[in-house]
DNA sequence: ATTATAAAGGAAAGCGCTTTCGATAGGAGT
DNA sequence: ACTCCTATCGAAAGCGCTTTCCTTTATAAT
């Protein structure tokens, strides 16, 4: 390995000096600067960021923790995009992510070993779990998406709003006997998008029985279907359901089909995330938007300026948008 | 922070032998590791990963290079469950994954970048490139996905035999006027898929016209609409085809339905990848699944053994398989 | 010519850890 | 009683870098 010691040797400057051309301090030569730089292309030199963090305690990488019920990891059709904005933002300011491995879920365990790692700060991308990594026990700058925390620092979209903009549209479009597939309501995501469609409800004047709210669990698939499997067994259908998830939402929507009915002509539809593949199905389906972009753009600036010791890390909550495609009509009759 | 000498003052023993403790050395009484140990625990010790990897020339990461045509990074449908299969693996075996920022594909800048970080190994994933982080002049143990190598070291699905295995099934169900939508063809995989239709073809005794195989880019929905379209503009329409990608796939389904037919009623479609959508898709896809999760498992048994210097680290191409759902039928008349 | 000042460079300590190698002490063997 | 192991421990060097602080030299000011 070519070190700091063999261009010093090579250029005929001490290491300090080839130090000092390394990070841009103003008291060196120019010549000496040349004599370095051309040491350094000549022998191929890379600094070693290990040492390089050991005497700089900085680290310029940050933590990804993930943690989410699907199980995907990574492959999350949702918090994958999310961290691809994050990504992209930090990239910017030359961090790396790193992601450590998952300890069961061992919050004391994962914090332990982001210590170990020295990471500059952590992103807690997570569908449940304490705050333990952002807690006043913990020096590490962290910022959360998709969870309130009582200290400033985590990004989410604005859930309730999400709900009344699809019980509105779907208002609009006549409809009165709305359901609601909810997530499980232990997830902050989930139980922000009942409050919002309840509040809707109300709002218009609108009724919803208790057999209107079906938990749909953790956003799978599965967990839409079951919910819908229930909404068609009662005597008195709604003509229209707001899905706290889009792949709960796809589930439902087979579900309907299966059952000889027709969306949006039987049963109008609207989800929530607009993941990728919404606009693909059939029918397209209409959702409210997160623009998981911002939110992982959002949640990067946040903890850029925790590390930076700034001041403005507050909360941020990301506007959501209804996108209407193929999945709601108007009621019929 | 708590440093090793902390312990070594707390404990009453040298930091040489706390590290002892600290690495499961044997020569060490009991007695000094229970000492060692409690210290620890009322210190609340971390090592640091930095200082560690400093003295050991090992650093218990493993890099990730990341480049696909989609630009959605991360979000990638099929990769990012390659790369989840491949962290949950290694994992196992202690190791972190540093996604480092791209720079612009610059692969030279790229590796140096890793050789900076001290990464033990790499990972590549990536649609296209060069390979020169796997190359001689790169002392670091490199894994690729989807791209042969011309040493050991490279994972990737058998792409002919799923081309074939798609033009026999559909074969099996009458179709005769079999299409192709290529990836581009300077990607390997859309390359070998393409080869392995044209062979089973040829195997089947069925001609394909020129203007059966249209390419559909670099496997984006808009790909697969472009390539279709130009299908369906031909005066003899094919009754059945094989599209090298599932997103690509679904662009194809939406212009025939956009045309006014239907799939599979007039024409059977079978998708390469099976990613986790195309079974709630409207037709459900049938395709040819890649094995994501066993391609990471692969690579990273692959990558682990590079790194400790084990015989057996030959390339190896995983087995693929059909899935019959509902996008193919019998030919009808 | 003399003094003050700025510019350029280097010695050395230190970041937290591992590892070699030598020292010490107790016990076994004869 | 003496030598030889074996078990246990620690001193010290070294991993590659940054940073403080001091020295030297050149330049400006008087």
């Amino acid at each position: 390995m070519v070190t700091i010691y063999d261009i010093a040797k090579r250029s005929g400057y001490s290491i300090t000096t080839v130090s000092k051309v390394l990070n841009n301090y103003k008291n060196v030569s120019e010549k000496a600067i040349k004599a370095v730089q051309e040491a350094i292309d000549e022998l191929g030199y890379t600094p070693n960021s290990s040492a390089r963090t050991l005497a700089t305690n900085k680290s310029w990488m940050i933590g990804v923790v993930f943690a989410e019920h699907l199980g995907v990891g990574i492959a999350h059709p949702f918090f994958s995009e999310v961290i691809e904005g994050f990504k992209k933002h930090v990239e910017l300011y030359n961090y790396d992510l790193l992601f450590v491995s998952r300890h069961m879920g061992l919050q004391e365990e994962t914090y332990k070993h982001l210590k170990h790692r020295g990471v500059d700060g952590v992103v807690v991308v997570q569908s449940f779990g304490e705050d333990l990594i952002g807690g006043e026990n913990s020096p590490i700058p962290a910022v959360y998406i998709d969870m309130p925390l009582k200290q400033p620092g985590s990004v989410y979209s604005d859930n309730r709003h999400g709900s009344s903009l699809a019980v509105n549209y779907l208002t609009e479009l006549g409809h009165e006997r709305i359901a609601h597939i909810m997530g499980d309501q232990t997830n902050f995501a989930g139980e922000e998008r009942a409050i919002g469609f309840l509040k809707a409800m109300e709002k218009k004047g609108l009724v919803v029985p208790e057999h209107y709210l079906v938990n749909g669990g953790f956003f799978s698939y599965e967990g839409g279907r079951e919910a819908m499997i229930r909404l068609l067994a009662l005597s008195e259908r709604p003509t229209a359901v707001v899905v706290a998830g889009d792949i709960m939402a796809l589930g439902a929507i087979k579900v309907i089909k299966e059952a000889g009915l027709r969306v949006p002509e039987d049963i109008s539809i609207v989800g929530f995330d607009d993941i990728a593949l919404a606009k693909h199905v059939d029918p397209p389906l209409t959702t409210i938007r997160q623009d998981k972009d911002l939110i992982g753009r959002q949640a990067a600036i946040i903890l850029l300026n925790k590390i930076n010791g700034d001041q403005d890390s507050s909360s941020r909550v990301v506007p959501v948008q209804l996108i209407k495609r193929g999945s709601c009509q108007l009621i019929r009759g």
